[in-house]
DNA sequence: CTTACGACCGTACCTTACTACGGAGTCAAG
DNA sequence: CTTGACTCCGTAGTAAGGTACGGTCGTAAG
């Protein structure tokens, strides 16, 4: 596997991203330049389109493109310990914005469970459940 | 409670934003126009703040601000069985969105743990942990 | 009364993340 | 050797989500 033979157009289809976006990545650094086999043509592989998937992923978790790279930045595996600290940093924002779904989640099943069930005014939880997290601190 | 007497610049601070940003929801309508008690100044209350520290929370996990506006909606109590099959489909998006932070954070986690700890070159799961679960597709 | 601090308003500007466009080069098929 | 799909590149434009600016008004202190 990882023929490393897809062209640019065949690549931003796998990854499921238009051209433009590919060329857009490549000026941001998040995919490295690929090897221009013969002629000036980029050529891409299948860890290319795991990688844009996971651009994709990170972003619709609200990850900016400069926090998604560096997180791929973590994952090269070069400056250790650097990485190290930064990636606690990471999971530290990322277990708090799991907290936060799933408050949210809670809420919303509750919400959906319990709408129109009830007699009366509903005042469901949605906002409450992060509300109840919150106000701990002034 | 509820003493509904934030001016609009204790309101903003309160939850964490700037006066601009609460006129520019205001004009959005992510935030109702509250009661303009005597003159004409905006007061605001604590159901206000929450709703406020909701929309950013839910900004960070990649919801827009249509879609805020949308989750709100569902909370109002208003179009009751409408707003529950709103509610099932974004619990949906949000379940996907749930099952791809966990797997980053546990990628992340063992990154964490494993880095340096091995020898020679280091692959972390980072990328994989999205990859194995979307590879199911072509 | 005037000076100042906020609230009010609209408009203009900025950043992020694309998206579209125009023009030139390349390569395989006909 | 032309045609056409596809590549390359840079630059310009767009949408979302604010952020800043300039000016008016009201009221409370000095």
């Amino acid at each position: 596997m990882a023929h490393s033979e897809l062209t640019i157009s065949a690549f931003a289809a796998a990854a499921g991203v238009t051209v433009e976006t590919i060329r857009f990545y490549q000026r941001r650094g998040l995919i490295s330049e690929p090897s221009r086999s013969y002629g000036k043509i980029r050529r891409y592989g299948a860890t290319d389109v795991a990688r844009v998937r996971f651009v994709k992923s990170a972003q619709g978790l609200g990850f900016s493109l400069d926090e998604v790279a560096g997180l791929l930045r973590l994952d090269d595996g070069t400056h250790c310990d650097e990485a190290r600290t930064a990636a606690e940093f990471k999971l530290e924002s990322i277990r708090s914005k799991l907290g936060d779904l799933q408050r949210i989640e809670r809420a919303l099943g509750k919400l959906v469970e319990e709408c129109c069930a009830v007699t009366g005014h509903v005042r469901c939880p949605l906002i409450d459940a992060l509300q109840d997290h919150n106000e701990g601190g002034t």
